[in-house]
DNA sequence: AAGTGGTCTAGACCACTAT
DNA sequence: TAGTGGTCTAGACCACTTA
């Protein structure tokens, strides 16, 4: 009953009905290769694939040398994306006043503008811009990834290249160059991490990322873009919209 | 150079950098495990190996019988949150309006509350709901899943129990009951699809899905509340945020 | 010292695709 | 008919954890 052709997938789905049910806790450990074999009376290699599969799913991680664990799903923070909105940092300052202690650091760099981020700042491909690289960490772990686009003639040169320490906000900028910042427009998707997101971030097998296209506008016209990239399973985005009356 | 300690590690590491520098184009084909092992002189396990974690990663599909394929990714279509917020369907009025035919099914159903859905309509636990699921269907293919929850008492009984056609939107059903909605909160997360979700929305191994948790409020009073999945392949999630002045 | 997961070899069968 | 991916067997070595 409720088998499928492959072998290890009787394995897999008698395991997962398991950990969704419940009988087998987050924590808890899922029988070893050695075990399974056994149990099911298949060849290693079945037990191996089956145990590969839960993991990719996410449902389970693998501890060298001690065992193969129900995975614990830590509670999705959530991050209120219409708060702060003026502040530097709007991610930063919502997980602060949540009571994480949060620190970032920044880098500054001059760079022709990447392919695409042209388009999305519409500007001529290659245009100057200014690339500024955040690294967001919460409670000491890497929370965030961020590249921050602005065109060259917009940045002005004020403030140090680096640092630990709050830049003045978008808008606040943009002001100093004699333009107001009127809206943002925020496109979310989602994605398999890259390999080095994967350790900067130090996602476990089977954690998708949220990848935020962030624009900030001064009317229609876009002044900076950000990508920003977030561990799937530590946030959710909250959007409130009005309703029309 | 370039290489790490495990063997099928520089075949996925060689393969993923022609993938990402185009190389190997999207639909391009991929050597198989027999050209690998001979190519990069290891076993049939590496091979094999390497090419299920490009797989799991979702760079590349295998065809049986025919090889292993550069993954073709689709053009993400945006979702403008805000828009029709009105209507029965946004979503469904929104890929209309970028020329998709888009049809749909819904079923409803008196059921008490799932947890969670109680504390989202700040309800009893196991209070009387009525659930309505949702098939979305552009061109055809299944492109979102929903399930919405709305207080028993509030549903009223008008109209069928299930279809094609469209219900009336929310809000012009609480208003039917008295009550004016005034806005929407959307939560954004994303995740591994389930068994079942991965075969209704026909996902590649690889493809997480978004995952939106949307409440109709009333004033500070939830009203209806629904589930909304999305392959992660095919689409983003727009939010414009408008700007304190 | 025993058990475990991660890696790997050498081979095999099947259903399927391409020609 | 030859090649391919998906599945599977029967073993093996290593670094690591656990006790």
């Amino acid at each position: 009953m409720a088998s499928s052709d492959p072998v290890y997938l009787r394995i897999v789905e008698d395991l997962r009905r398991q950990i969704v049910e419940g009988s087998l806790p987050p924590g808890g450990s899922i029988p070893s290769r050695a075990q399974l074999t056994r149990r099911y009376g298949v060849g290693e290699t079945a037990a191996r694939h089956a145990l590969r599969v839960l993991v990719a799913e996410g449902l389970v991680v693998g501890k060298v040398g001690s065992g193969h664990y129900v995975r614990e799903r830590p509670d999705l923070l959530p991050l209120h994306r219409d708060r702060f909105l003026g502040h530097h940092a709007p991610l930063a300052a919502d997980l602060q006043a949540q009571g994480l202690r949060v620190t970032w650091n920044w880098r500054l760099e001059r760079v022709p503008a990447p392919p695409g981020i042209a388009a999305r700042l519409r500007l001529p491909e290659s245009a100057p811009v200014v690339r500024t690289r955040y690294v967001l960490r919460a409670a000491g772990r890497p929370v965030q990834l961020a590249a921050a686009y602005e065109p060259a003639e917009l940045a002005g040169e004020s403030g140090p290249a680096e640092g630990a320490e709050a830049r003045q906000s978008v808008p606040a900028r943009m002001s100093a160059a004699g333009i107001r910042v009127t809206g943002v427009v925020e496109s979310v998707r989602t994605r398999v991490p890259e390999p080095a997101e994967s350790d900067m971030l130090d996602l476990v097998t089977g954690t998708p990322v949220l990848h935020v296209e962030r624009t900030h506008l001064a009317g229609e016209r876009p002044v900076e873009t950000s990508d920003i990239v977030l561990p799937g399973d530590r946030f959710h985005l909250v959007y409130p919209l009005t309703f029309p009356a």
